[in-house]
DNA sequence: ATTTACATGTAAGGGGTTACATGATTTG
DNA sequence: CAAATCATGTAACCCCTTACATGTAAAT
């Protein structure tokens, strides 16, 4: 259920059409967590019917701009879903799978696979450290966006350890493969 | 398409019942690629049909144990996708959407949850520093199960981290709510 | 007028989660 | 034989992904 309070969060840092959603999630919240617009057109639909938000009256119209915002009812709902008690969910990730899987069934081409990861990696990283200089400069040590600025640097902490972890990984096999 | 796939690495290593499968999947492959019973027999069974896998020869009645192992064809299929080309899926986790919600309602509660994150995370990156001690001891800094290891290390790296990350995000809000 | 970009949607399918159902085996 | 345990399975629901569909507005 995390979809939906994403989106009450983004309408009540600015409230928006889906597109718009769409494009500010490409470049923010969906770094950690992402959505299509179909999802987003979907789930703001939930949203208006569940009475949460609200999009301003407009001639509704296929392909005609609709713009939401949230209702008292929709920050409460927010409010709520941050204060429960939520177990942080186990890694999800398929690469591990496949080093697993290499180590029963061989592996050709894997190293060139972590490599495009490892750059992969240092390019997202390159990006988050490009926001954290513009949004987070060093002077004003923020109280104020302190909240924000950690969530980005769980961003650059993971990157960076993914980054180290795949070096290693990298100088450890030097071998392009072992079928 | 993961889940087929961990199935079939867990069934290489060794064949196996649904049941056991899932009690493997709880403390191994399932640290980062977890599955309930449900998802394995569902899996199990389309893997059969789909002539990848083959149940040992059995009356087939309901509640008999049913074993399976892997045929060339299901070896085949887990080497191609061990070498496929798959993008990294961006971080996915709530506890950071929570917290940019909280940077705009407010957080009540939220630091007693940080810490209970940080507990959860030392007990498992426990769990994985005895794995480590008990399957890759350091006189033998194996060749042989390198890839595995390189698993478990990434799951104890990541565990650092956000022990790390959330110590960092703690020792900076120390009252304990701002509604 | 036609094309391009903007904007909102529908449909189908896959995978995960939760709750429940049923048969076999062991134990008291 | 009754209860607990082992083992396999069904059903319903929700979310995500991918591909496609439809309408409006601006540009050439």
């Amino acid at each position: 259920m995390s979809l939906p309070h994403a989106i009450l969060t983004a309408l009540l840092e600015k409230p928006s059409s889906g597109l718009e959603l769409t494009r500010r999630f490409d470049k923010s919240i969906g770094f950690f967590w992402s959505a299509t617009h179909q999802q987003i057109y979907r789930e703001l639909g939930k949203l208006e019917q569940s009475g949460l938000i609200e999009a301003i009256p407009q001639p509704p119209s296929r392909g005609q701009r609709k713009e939401y915002k949230v209702l008292p009812a929709g920050r409460t709902a927010l409010l709520d879903w941050v204060g429960q008690e939520q177990d942080p969910k186990g890694v999800r990730e398929p690469l591990l799978l496949r080093l697993r899987a290499a180590a029963v069934v061989g592996a050709p081409g894997l190293q060139g696979e972590l490599q495009r990861h490892l750059a992969l990696h240092e390019q997202q990283l390159t990006e988050y450290l490009e926001i954290e200089q513009k949004d987070f400069p060093a002077e004003r040590a923020a109280e104020e966006n302190r909240l924000q600025h950690l969530v980005l640097r769980a961003g650059i902490g993971l990157e960076t350890f993914w980054i180290q972890w795949l070096t290693e990984a990298l100088t450890g096999l030097p071998d392009p493969a072992r079928s």
